[in-house]
DNA sequence: ACCTGAACACCGTTCAAGT
DNA sequence: ACCTGAACACCGTTCAAGT
């Protein structure tokens, strides 16, 4: 059972280099988001650049290990509520609404996500992708229950919760109007309404 | 009357080095994108690096250049349909649609129209501005016949159509469902539905 | 084994030097 | 007036050289 948090393959300082580059990746991530500075993180965790590219091949490698714990909880956050006594379609809005604040985390993580999906040599692509199918089956539930259009599918509502978490993410106006688009959205995912609005 | 295309200025090699320059732009961004290299564009259009910073100080001067035409051209169909005899929410579908199209024309388009509109200084500020206010003016009318919900504003609409646009261009997959996902959005704009999907 | 930093091929932006 | 390209300060990525 490996814990995630140590390798214990070989060791001395590479084990602490390894340490200091997840925490400094973890600030200039929080900083300038995904696409920050590779060099800026080896220079603030006090290592060489080949040092970096030795232990995380990739961007996404180190976007993995900084991310995979969020994603596995989302994850396990959404078998949850399609356990809970719940109404589908809540559980589904409370999942959403989980996700979008998770995504806003760091700029420019839906971009991230919505890459890794479609690269399957990605080191995000598996966790991200059985967070969408966590996702899915949340969607399939409360399409069961008549409430939700059967003409989505788990790509679309990823697509759309990604979407609006970029969104979010372009001006701090629209960052404030989150729940209010989120909630729209739900409501366009519960089908064509009256015609009357409100 | 300044027709666009000519700077009557001053003239001789600077007024064909300024229409190479957006020959090859036209060339680079649709290839890749509003972000694509400035150097790239100098390269093609034959042109020394500085010649290209002098027609074009700053990146949102080329892509005003390259845009401002569609985006009058979109502010005009706004007005025209706001005026014809459809249902004014069939005429905000119809904008919508028009948009997102030209949206995909240029990677990145969405982002750059979503960074301008929070930055007056921008040289695509004001027609992206006037675009925004055009869209408003079919929301409004639309919001009169109470068919679509009265607690959303020009800023959330388009907010939610660039969203639309930007996830468009995340994924083949998703560029195919465009339709689809607008009209999802658009359900969502005429408000909470019956609760029977379908 | 692991670490380091120079090296390479790119950027955006500025600006002295040329015509 | 206008054009040019070197110069500067950055990237990401690789890899020879060190321990």
């Amino acid at each position: 059972m490996a814990d995630g948090t140590t390798t214990p393959g070989q060791r001395a300082d590479a084990q602490r280099n390894r340490e200091r580059l997840l925490d400094a990746a973890r600030q200039v991530v929080a900083e300038e988001g995904t696409q920050a500075s590779l060099r800026d993180v080896a220079r603030r965790a006090g290592v060489g650049l080949g040092t970096l590219y030795r232990h995380f091949p990739t961007r996404d490698d180190l976007l993995e290990a900084l991310l995979r714990v969020r994603f596995d909880e989302l994850a396990s956050l959404a078998d949850a509520l399609l356990d809970d006594d719940d109404p589908a379609e809540r559980s589904l809005a409370a999942w959403l609404g989980a996700f979008t604040v998770g995504a806003s985390a760091a700029r420019g993580l839906p971009a991230s996500l919505m890459a890794t999906l479609g690269d399957p040599d990605s080191a995000l692509h598996a966790s991200c992708l059985s967070m969408r199918e966590a996702a899915g089956r949340l969607l399939r539930a409360a399409q069961d229950t008549g409430r939700i259009r059967p003409d989505v599918d788990g790509t679309d509502l990823f697509a759309l919760v990604n979407a609006l978490g970029w969104i979010t993410d372009q001006a701090p106006s629209i960052a404030a109007r989150r729940e209010h688009l989120l909630t729209l959205v739900m409501d366009g995912l519960a089908g064509p309404g009256t015609g009357q609005a409100r």
